[in-house]
DNA sequence: TAATGAACTTACAAAATTGTAAGCGATTAG
DNA sequence: CTAATCGCTTACAATTTTGTAAGTTCATTA
């Protein structure tokens, strides 16, 4: 939980009021969800199935992301008619349109990320 | 300093290596450096203007992020011709690569950041 | 019905980022 | 010559993010 008394907090509300650009990349903060989002823009997947897709994170992390990401609506949670307690994640109208946003962090780090050629 | 051998660290690693979209996001993560690319799209800046542009950063921060963003190849330091110990601040080529990108995410904030109506 | 697996949650610890306060060397203004 | 300003740096503390390890609940499988 963030503290809203902390500096570190009103400088962050301060900086939205002031560039819309940071304000965008605040919900994009957290080193999984954008990876998240761009699995997810390949269609609905469910936790276990992001898990398998992003070995690395861990499923405490996973939760928190997808909450977060779930919480600024990015995303949506849907349980499945058929079985109960089972659930899938998809990109929400607006997570889709952060559709430009990606393809163009994506395009400059295709460029950009040599790392990426191993 | 970072320590390279965390999970922490390893995990950054990792998912630059499985996502160009992420990479990018590493280049932009600094509360504030995103802000201080638009202002330096605007022109060249020295410290203390940049200071004035984005009140709320603290000196100790603000000589951090250039830093940061120096040593990424993102923007680069000149020493005025007429005075010495005069510098100013401008984007790279590299720098103004990242042009497409601010634009995407200033766009998609100036719609979705209701907060700025301030 | 016992075991398994999916989707989490909790308590805790480590690491990373950000902020506070003060100071410092060079240069310029008075 | 002296004081003020610029562009930092240092030592420190608070905050925030990320990771570890273990446990829980419900539902399906064997």
């Amino acid at each position: 939980m963030r503290k809203t008394t902390s500096t570190n907090y009103i400088n962050a509300t301060k900086l939205h009021g002031l560039c819309d650009a940071a304000y965008t990349l605040s919900q994009l903060s957290g080193r999984w969800k954008l990876t998240l989002l761009v699995k997810l823009g390949e269609g609905s997947k469910r936790f276990s199935e992001l898990k398998g897709e992003v070995p690395a994170i861990t499923e405490r992390i996973l939760a928190l992301q997808l909450k977060e990401l779930e919480k600024s609506g990015l995303i949506s949670k849907q349980e499945s008619t058929l079985k109960k307690k089972q659930y899938s994640y998809e990109l929400s109208p607006l997570g889709k349109s952060m559709d430009q946003v990606i393809q163009s962090l994506s395009a400059w780090g295709k460029i950009n990320n040599l790392q990426a050629e191993l």
